[in-house]
RNA sequence: GCCUUGGUAGCUUAGUAGGUAGAGCAUCACAUUGGUAUUUUACAAAAAUGUGAAGGUCUUGAGUUCAAUUCUCAGCCAAGGCUCCA
């Protein structure tokens, strides 16, 4: 019930904020203002403003809201509704898309809109307002129609709401992965390199790597073959696939000595060459293979963020080759496989969709309806069979194939993709893969594509954002720090280093001249798991002082025994560490 | 690519109605007091205080001007949004 009254609330905000600017801007016209997740927004043609226009805006809402102006229902047929609306270009375009003939409008004093409401009752029930940000925005979404001025705004039923809101977005904005990134020296961004290619840190390296093992591990232990293929290719092979026509504008394609290359923008058609090498029976399959595969893409600048959306990046992808027989099977294990994925990284907060074809896209979609169908089928079965909840996607599947793709999103609120599975009928036909089935015929097989954990990029952006740089044990960059109280603790802070590294742990010294606080304060900062005190007592006693991030400290604590726990908490992969 | 915002020392930033820049933190050095300290998170210190140094072609280029970090134009880079995402 109050989330109905909030989006009233901010609905009228939205209204208000379209009347002043129509009464400032008289030449405005309208868009749509519809309400969303944190608040509203409404979208004008022909307006040219900055931020800093927003209090003048602001007051004159404030304005209009004094004069008490009530939330005026009224339907109209659409002729009269036509005449209403004739100055408004777009807003006539959106009438042309109602069905029905009664159009419902709603008024408050001079300002008329179409809108099928609710509404508050009065214009002084919005109260706590602000303009938040300003965003161009094509209309309908569609970016070969005209851009359009959005502003961005938020509403709220008392002052303490609001302020909560904007101090959350401020904080936000302070654990995001490219601040919290740089802060935690995990990656750099350095502009003579370019655009969407971060650099990562030994520290970032770490994290990397550690990720790279895990997935091989695992996969490896899973059936899967790793491979190495280059990472580029004569254009030709793109040709084949199709995705040079799909997407030559976001590939980095060359020309060497007369010859065209491209660095490869997937990976699917170089594993495709491996499995092409040899005569394959219907014995043999499934063949998964795996690779961490650098790939290149020529994303548009806009597009461009932090380590989520870079030009090259690493993705843990594999292909499955499989009779039709076993795509359910495959599929089912690709999934346990992602889940298993998910709980050791700690990630909750995620939902699959069920991305699909646009049947009326003929330029972006393979032309077989028959097979879309067919692999749709296949996999809504799956996914209805394993009982998960998806969203449908329509338009969002790969140009070969549906997809089920696992989304989060990110401390903005923006959702991504992090992994995905993907059916597909179409490349293995485009590559001629066969196998040779019990009766000594050919066969064509399916492939999944899949990746298991992701971009690697993307994947560290999700954690730090998830953990907020509290990485758990396995996966921090430093596990260890050891603080010496004085001088004499040197020695024996250096033989405790030794010990814990020999033990292959990431432990750091810090002996410097400074205050035990101080110290603490910087692994705090640093965000350190666990922190170890030396003075002469522990050095008396060959005993440590051990301190978790939770704050507490263990006395007392036996070297050996401390790198039994910590070595099986990284064993078992633990999402927190005590002692 | 488009819209908005921004780019000043390693980090956080102030500032200039156009006269080549300050601060805090961090770093390094020296001095003074202390005299070898027994322990844990932000108004704290179980070393403290002081002095000093170093660090900036004020994002780049062009224009206007006697003079540009400041104004104008163009580019580069970043952030947020739109579109896109094999």
């Amino acid at each position: 019930m109050a989330n109905d009254n909030l989006e009233k609330l901010r609905h009228s905000s939205a209204h208000l904020l379209a009347q002043a600017i129509k009464s400032l801007y008289p030449k405005v016209k309208l868009g749509v203002g519809p309400v969303i997740e944190n608040g509203f927004y409404y979208d004008f043609d022909n307006l040219e403003i900055k931020e800093s226009d927003f209090n003048k805006i602001e007051n004159k809402m404030r304005g209009i809201i004094k004069r008490n102006y009530k939330f005026v229902k009224s339907k109209k047929q659409r002729k009269a509704a036509e005449k209403i609306l004739k100055d408004e270009p777009y807003k006539l375009e959106l009438l042309k898309g109602l069905k029905n003939n009664d159009i419902t409008f709603y008024q408050d004093g001079d300002f008329v809109d179409l809108c099928k409401g609710p509404h508050v009752n009065s214009s002084k029930d919005v109260k706590f307002f602000k303009l938040t940000k300003i965003a161009g925005a094509y209309w309908k979404g569609d970016s070969k129609n005209k851009m359009l001025t959005r502003i961005y705004g938020t509403a709220f039923h008392n002052e303490n709401e609001l302020k909560d809101y904007l101090k959350l977005e401020a904080e936000a904005e302070e654990k995001n992965h490219v601040n919290l990134g740089k802060r935690l020296g995990l990656f750099v961004i350095d502009e003579t390199i370019g655009k969407g290619l971060p650099l990562l840190t030994p520290k970032g390296t770490t994290i990397r790597r550690v990720l790279e093992r895990f997935i091989q591990d695992e996969e490896i232990k899973r059936g899967y073959q790793y491979t190495r293929t280059p990472v580029l290719a004569k254009s030709d092979l793109y040709k084949i696939s199709g995705h040079i026509d799909h997407f030559r504008d976001d590939m980095f394609i060359f020309d060497a000595n007369g010859e065209e290359f491209a660095l490869r923008p997937m990976t699917c058609p170089h594993q495709f060459m491996i499995y092409k090498s040899e005569l394959r029976s219907y014995r043999d399959l499934p063949i998964k293979y795996a690779e961490i595969a650098d790939l290149f893409r020529n994303e548009k600048t806009g597009e461009l963020h932090g380590l989520i959306r870079v030009r090259q990046f690493s993705l843990a992808d594999a292909h499955i080759f499989c009779r039709d027989d076993q795509v359910e099977k495959e599929f089912e294990n690709v999934l346990d496989l992602i889940q298993y994925v998910m709980k050791t990284l700690g990630f909750k907060d995620y939902w699959y969709r069920f991305s699909k074809w646009d049947p009326k896209d003929k330029k972006k979609y393979v032309n077989n309806p028959k097979a879309w169908k067919n692999t749709q089928k296949i996999m809504k079965n799956i996914v209805d069979k394993l009982k998960l909840k998806y969203v449908e996607a329509d338009g969002e599947a790969a140009f070969y194939g549906p997809k089920l793709d696992i989304q989060m999103r990110n401390v903005f609120g923006k959702e991504d993709t992090v992994f995905t599975v993907q059916i597909d009928f179409a490349l293995p036909e485009k590559f001629e893969l066969t196998y040779e089935g019990e009766d000594g015929k050919k066969h064509r097989p399916i492939v999944i594509h899949r990746s298991s954990i992701g971009c690697l990029e993307r994947t560290i952006a999700m954690l730090i954002e998830h953990t907020g740089g509290n990485f758990p044990l396995w996966l921090s960059p430093t596990q260890i720090r050891i603080l010496t109280i004085n001088d004499k603790n040197i020695k024996f802070a250096n033989e405790v280093l030794d010990k814990l590294s020999e033990e292959g742990l990431r432990v750091e010294l810090n002996d410097r001249n400074e205050s035990i606080p101080k110290k603490v304060r910087d692994a705090q900062v640093e965000k350190i798991p666990i922190v170890i005190t030396i003075g002469d007592k522990e050095q008396k006693n060959k005993k440590l002082a051990v301190r978790t991030l939770n704050g507490k400290v263990k006395f007392n604590v036996n070297i050996n025994k401390l790198a039994t726990i910590v070595k099986e908490n990284i064993e078992n992969k633990n999402a927190k560490f005590s002692i």
